[in-house]
DNA sequence: CTACTTTGTAATCATTCGATTACAACATTC
DNA sequence: GAATGTTGTAATCGAATGATTACAAAGTAG
């Protein structure tokens, strides 16, 4: 159960209540899954980017699968809030009104790569619908989210097509880290910017900023 | 390195040709990769679904990195001699040249379903951005495409956007296991309705074909 | 028939990993 | 200042898994 410690200070580790650590392996977790994807994550991966020990992980949420339940709920929860705000902020109504609420939504999409891992950790748990317990969860999840866009927001059907792909493609060239090879080929960030226009420079930011907290 | 075996009887595993036994193999991975990724499936579950022990698969291949690699390589190839086959089909010019072509290379795309396996483990490689040598594979993969939709089919940049986000959402749809709660809510068949229009038979025979196969 | 190559498996090894146990340090209550 | 609960880790266990080894059976060449 070892693996080499990086630089990061092992410190003494200080005492701190169950519920805030709790948060803190969440977000830890988020991010290890949704690199390494379900499977591919391990309990002591998360335990030390919690700066925790790999029994605590375990036994604050029973098993990996638990933890990543979690971990998939939590994301979807943020998701959630997030559409939910825009869809409830003040709209003057017009004939584009739809694309006009589309966009915004688009916008906070893109901007949820902020809070690192929401979108990957949701994009590993799509992807795992073999698995019955979590399959279950996830496409329960996203048709929560197509309801939302169709009861909530009102979309057309076409819409709610065209947005969800744009989310998948979003998710899916995120998740190749596309802009890791930016140097090597410029077809890369032609491809970016074909995607996301205006909204590259957030992308880049987030990704810049995760690739420097990793060196 | 055990596993209840399924109700296929167990023959005494005919001699093949090194060659043909290959691409067996390589079937195999692909339907196992594809559901379970390629950290989740494990050298054995694809030597049971192959008919032959795990450590023939092992030395034919290598390594498990490998043997996904060679995977990945396949439907990669099946993918873009499919694509290559359409924008090589003589079509007359018009207005709405490179419309009709997007639908032509979007029902093929849908078709690929039918060799069981391609379209999943190319999505599982996609999200396995952060492994050093998969990963570079699956970037590589991904900017073939692209190029092949810039410079071969002539897309401008917002087809090809679209074009990828439909694909990608088709592919997260189809991993998510969308068909398994048709009965359960019918809101899963109305979103897959609502993205696959006219080709949703053509999905949802695979699909039954496959279900209908593990049973 | 004998030697050699090809195709395949049984047995097993070393590692990894999730989980469990036992225990320690700190905090809180009475 | 015991007693009790909370927060945490070290040590370790058992199962799973990729890989290796040794061997067998079938084909092929001379």
């Amino acid at each position: 159960m070892n693996e080499t410690s990086g630089t990061a200070a092992a410190q003494p580790t200080e005492r701190i209540p169950a519920a805030e650590r709790r948060e803190q392996i969440l977000a830890a977790a988020s991010v290890v899954f949704g690199e390494r994807g379900y499977a591919g994550a391990t309990t002591d991966q998360v335990a030390r980017a919690a700066g925790i020990s790999q029994p605590y992980v375990v036994r604050m949420f029973g098993t990996k699968e638990n933890l990543f339940l979690e971990v998939l709920a939590r994301a979807l929860g943020r998701l959630v809030a997030a559409f939910r705000q825009i869809i409830a902020e003040p709209r003057e109504h017009g004939e584009d009104e739809a694309e006009l609420l589309a966009m915004r939504l688009g916008a906070a999409y893109v901007d949820l790569i902020e809070d690192r891992g929401i979108l990957l950790s949701l994009m590993q748990a799509f992807i795992s619908g073999h698995n019955t317990v979590v399959g279950a969860k996830a496409r329960a999840g996203f048709l929560e989210i197509y309801r939302m866009l169709r009861d909530e927001a009102g979309f057309p059907p076409d819409a709610i097509r065209g947005f969800l792909a744009d989310g998948m493609l979003f998710n899916t060239l995120l998740a190749i880290r596309l802009p890791d090879i930016f140097d090597e080929d410029p077809d890369a960030e032609e491809l970016m910017r074909c995607t996301f226009r205006g909204k590259l420079d957030v992308v880049l930011g987030a990704t810049a900023a995760d690739a420097a907290e990793h060196a």
